[in-house]
DNA sequence: CCAAAAGTGTTAGTGATACACCCATGT
DNA sequence: ACATGGGTGTATCACTAACACTTTTGG
């Protein structure tokens, strides 16, 4: 896309990735390379093509800049001001989407030296209307975490419970108490219980479970 | 807008309006005059124009198609689907909209011929993919009825308990207990008692209440 | 006095919260 | 034996659900 016409609208699909890596939530942001906003950072996504509907856009722009695939996306907003972005009338459909550390390392390539995590608590500043869009995807990550079982689409296959806990914690932002999560977790019925235990420490070695759904 | 070009997006905002009116919960829908679709009901809606926001589109075309001003509008969702639209490729973002039955005869219009309202559980066919979006629409009333204040947008000023529980059965599809509705609604603190009732009927009146907020 | 909708409390059940100790392991 | 995180049960509180009769009016 080399020049931006000013009698038309442009379509971007921009997505606010969350991981959990080293106990913290972290969203990816790409340093940009062109004006506007050169060497600042903001949210991967790009244009959406005429042969491709949003959600194949923003699976397209996350495998293209981050090499992930088979990522959990939904969609989250629609960005319309006017003035957002100071090239064209450019109307950018935001998704949030959700990847386990684990298989974040499988898909590293050759793209990802400009894309970077980030804790969400200390962003850099970002272009456009980013920084509006990464609070309402928290906002919307929080409130899908306590009503939906979304938060298996940040764990990895196996994991204990304490990981699972800690998860929730470190997305909401407060302690959970141990007892009563780990009691909810079995009426809810979703987990499997593997024989295998976690053995990493010196103390007792967590069991392992796994998402089955219901 | 004569003719559509292929090598671009157009943007469309569309509608959802719910109202209630004699006992039923209805949505407005628009008789079209052109082809695609023409003879067919559709949503309220049309193109977005350069100089606007989403929101602007919207509330300009339902001003312009029914005349509704100072309307609710929520952001439900974008559709994108490279056929949605026979034309060309046209993006919709939809509006969850409400308004009191009561505001609605205020601002009859001209345009108003093509305009009707439907109970929601008789639609005729619909053009585009435009039963999906009213569906999607009602789920989210639904949830929003249950966790937010939204239901007093489809209230007039002053309503009884009464008529606002009929609301919200209309809404949901089901009874609710009166005893615990009036004990809910009490708590929750958001309604001011009027000293009027409402007369109406060989039976006692009715108190009136308006909505505080708190 | 009859019909019709308004109005009003109590009880049981279910889910959320608060809280403290023993267990299994590595060093 | 000690340090570390894993694992477990019970009591209280808050919210939800079920349920029936009296009041006020117009006709």
């Amino acid at each position: 896309m080399i020049s931006l016409k000013n009698d038309r609208f442009y379509l971007a699909a921009d997505c606010v990735v969350f991981t959990i890596l080293h106990k913290e939530l972290k969203i990816l942001l790409i340093r940009r390379k062109n004006e506007p906003f050169r060497g600042r950072y903001a949210l991967p996504g790009g244009f959406v093509e005429l042969h491709e509907n949003l959600k194949e856009a923003a699976l397209r722009e996350l495998a293209e800049e981050t090499g992930v695939k088979n990522i959990f996306l939904e969609q989250l907003h629609t960005y319309s001001d006017v003035k957002r972005d100071p090239r064209a009338r450019i109307i950018s459909v935001a998704y949030l989407a959700l990847i386990s550390a684990d298989d974040l390392k499988l898909h590293a390539t050759t793209d990802a030296e400009l894309a970077q995590w980030f804790s969400v608590y200390h962003l850099p500043e970002l272009g456009f209307d980013h920084h509006t869009i990464v609070e309402d995807a928290l906002q919307r990550l929080r409130v899908k975490l306590e009503t939906t079982n979304i938060a298996f689409q940040l764990m990895p296959d196996k994991f204990t419970l304490s990981e699972l806990q800690n998860a929730y914690e470190i997305i909401l932002d407060r302690k959970l108490d141990k007892r009563n999560f780990r009691k909810k977790q079995k009426e809810l019925n979703l987990l499997k219980e593997l024989q295998e235990s976690k053995m990493e420490g010196a103390h007792r070695p967590a069991k392992l479970f796994y998402f089955k759904g219901n």
